[in-house]
DNA sequence: CGATAAGTACCTACCAGAAGGTCGGTTAGC
DNA sequence: GCTAACCGACCTTCTGGTAGGTACTTATCG
């Protein structure tokens, strides 16, 4: 399969518009005129640029996981302690929820998956992989440093960790009211409501 | 708006089979054919039942929401200690996900919110706010009765707690595989990652 | 230097199928 | 005779995708 890197600039704007209208609207919630439109190209350019929507999803959830990864290796070093990593790790999903509420691209794909392309299916489970495995070493290492206390294993608490700040940008969605009075969700102040009894120096974070 | 107990016995069985199929493939991914072939009817009669889809999916969330609310009363009447009336509640996701990993309706819908028609979404946000209160009310309950001791208000564990498990509905669905070696994802397990820390009886659940 | 080949980016015109929805009508039971 | 349940035929719009072609740039080679 196509490679994202392989991708030349104009094609690359493709998949930028792309990425924002399945945050919006979902895999099966936008069409290759919604892109053109958005560029100010005809359907068939998009066409030239990724010859079916199947493989432009699955590049472009290649592509949102390599980005993924990037910063997950910011974080790693910008920060030492287990506790320090989790909380950036959440700035993660709150910065791209707090744009205009939109979903994390693999989550939306994810609540999908059953009409999804195959290719663009085993894409979004790679990505779930990729953080589960970065959150279990993350949350293993806090708890051998003594900076966190686990009651479960790392595993259980890294699918733990990940399924909040998933499902904090659907419920928050989901209430939908535009900045009204009812609790407004920010999948960071629910993370740190789901560190805070974990951690060994209460208050310190 | 029609009420979805005004609704006769063959508009019920279309209310079960588009719920499956939302919960699979969600509102953009499912059609009023596929709600005919599954029947065994034809397409214009199901618009006979419920003239638009929007109109079909407002009633379907609001059928959802309704029972919903009656597990939580039965849930209010078998226990009496909010751990166990939480654990109960992290069963009913529990149950819907271990038949076929089936999402949700409502937190299937709230991820395509942005392309739901607005009576649909305005079912799907009162879904969360019922939700929500519950779980808010249990939580501060359980604090006042000595049984949990929350670090953060009770409202930030109830959309905490809600977020975890919607979220691991889409977590597991996205990992896909197949009853593999790599974790297969739990709600009920991870629902008892989040209370244990906050128990005051440690070990007792 | 100029011709040519190749690659990128884009276009109009078109297609077949699926989508949501409408219309007018039939059947069967109370 | 009313109502619920259902139907075939049809309409319009959108969908992903194709065919075949133009314009521009860059690289290559005699």
């Amino acid at each position: 399969m196509k490679h994202f890197s392989e991708v030349t600039p104009a094609a690359t704007r493709v998949l930028d518009v792309a990425e924002r209208l399945i945050a919006q609207r979902g895999y099966n919630g936008f069409s290759y005129e919604d892109i053109a439109r958005q560029i100010g190209i005809r359907k068939p350019s998009v066409h030239h640029h990724f010859a079916t929507k199947a493989e432009l999803v699955a590049v472009l959830a290649q592509r949102y996981t390599h980005r993924f990864r990037a910063g997950l290796l910011a974080i790693d070093g910008r920060h030492g302690q287990a506790p320090a990593r989790l909380h950036a790790y959440a700035a993660l999903f709150e910065q791209t929820y707090s744009r205009d509420r939109e979903l994390c691209v693999c989550g939306m794909l994810a609540a999908e998956a059953r009409s999804l392309p195959g290719p663009a299916a085993h894409e979004v489970a790679r990505f779930f992989r990729v953080n589960l495995q970065w959150l279990a070493a993350t949350f293993a290492a806090g708890a051998e440093a003594g900076e966190l206390r686990l009651p479960q294993g790392a595993e259980v608490h890294a699918q733990a960790y990940l399924a909040l700040l998933e499902g904090a940008m659907v419920v928050g969605r989901g209430l939908g009211g535009e900045g009204n009075a009812h609790a407004a969700i920010a999948p960071g102040a629910l993370a740190a409501a789901y560190l805070a009894p974990l951690a060994t120096t209460p208050g310190s974070d």
